[in-house]
DNA sequence: CGGTTAAAGTGAACGCTGTAAACATAGAGG
DNA sequence: CCTCTATGTTTACAGCGTTCACTTTAACCG
């Protein structure tokens, strides 16, 4: 989580990397849809554009950084609410539910979370999300390779509801949330 | 379909909106996953920039076109997979892998083609690819609102499918794809 | 057939973007 | 106290989408 300190305004801002990070998580809340730009970014946290250099290669990698907090904050929430249902198949349940809401709550960061060109073996970064998920289809089944084929199908099912909500392909209803995730009722 | 008019290089190009369409689609083609810029394009077909605007309101609007291509593209590649597999449930299964494929093979067409905001009511030009789905699942129920949900499940696990190889996060594996569609093994 | 008109092109300019290069400051350590 | 280095600054460049005023050309009409 980042910490936003309010130090003093000297030439050295002394923490621009955090504030840097907590500016553009607050720019992708407000202005729908609408990416901030690494100036933009640099000017609402009252530092020069190049100053954004000391401390991220290109805006690609300051995007990636955003996509990551994103991603830990999507993590808490799916722990949150697995917790909050009981565990079990309730939780799992609600976890995909939480992951489709989340992508309505937060638009822009949950597309910037999945357009950076993140390749498959980038495990650097610990993915509370993604260990969910597995935990929770190892436990429906003892076939390691059906318990990924599990997670899978169900990341994409959630995945694929949250996209095509996003881009207004598909009605953005709770109801309809709930309908198309509904366990008892996927597919024939 | 686009017919690319070799007309002669007069001040008056004679075709240009189908001119810059092609080029478009050429270059979503090539050079992975970049967009092609309004200024590129109009280099790429021989006029000046400002010339597209006598054929788009803006940008958005020629990648709208774009993407309208795009799903026309997608329309018929998925009927005549489906008229190949022999139609019925083989044709509908064959449909999703084909989005799927689709993706992977017009990765940048494909992004943009769901990154415009389209709305929900755009209902303005023909959809092939959401007819055959409709249809489809029509013919596997007679109740509509369970053919809506079943259709909606289906888009919902191709499109997760599609976009999370696209973004790198599950591998772009062939063997998976059909692995994560196959019908019988859909979720518990 | 000639003249007018409107569609379809042009170049220059504006403000924005990401990024590079050279320079300035300040706080920490010897 | 002086120096070194991390972290800032200003200036500059090319490319972007877009606006504006202008030019060309083809088509239509009296």
């Amino acid at each position: 989580m980042i910490t936003v300190s309010t130090s003093p305004a000297s030439y050295h801002h002394g923490n621009l990397r955090d504030a840097l990070l907590a500016a553009g998580l607050e720019a992708l809340e407000g202005a729908e849809g609408k990416a901030p730009s690494l100036r933009e970014l640099a000017r609402q946290v009252g530092v020069s554009a190049t100053a954004v250099y000391r401390h991220f290669p290109d805006k690609q990698a300051l995007d990636k950084a955003l996509a990551q907090e994103g991603l830990a904050l999507l993590g808490s929430e799916q722990a949150k609410a697995a917790k909050k249902a009981g565990g079990g198949a309730a939780g799992f349940a609600e976890t995909g539910r939480t992951y489709v809401r989340f992508a309505l709550a937060h638009p822009a960061l949950f597309r910037l979370m999945f357009t950076q060109g993140h390749p498959v073996g980038d495990r650097d970064a610990p993915d509370q999300a993604r260990e969910l998920l597995t935990a929770h289809t190892q436990a429906l089944t003892s076939d390691p390779e059906r318990a990924e084929t599990l997670a899978l199908q169900a990341w994409s099912i959630a995945h694929g509801i949250a996209m095509l909500m996003l881009d207004g392909r598909i009605c953005a209803d709770d109801a309809l949330i709930d309908r198309l995730l509904d366990t008892d009722n996927v597919f024939p």
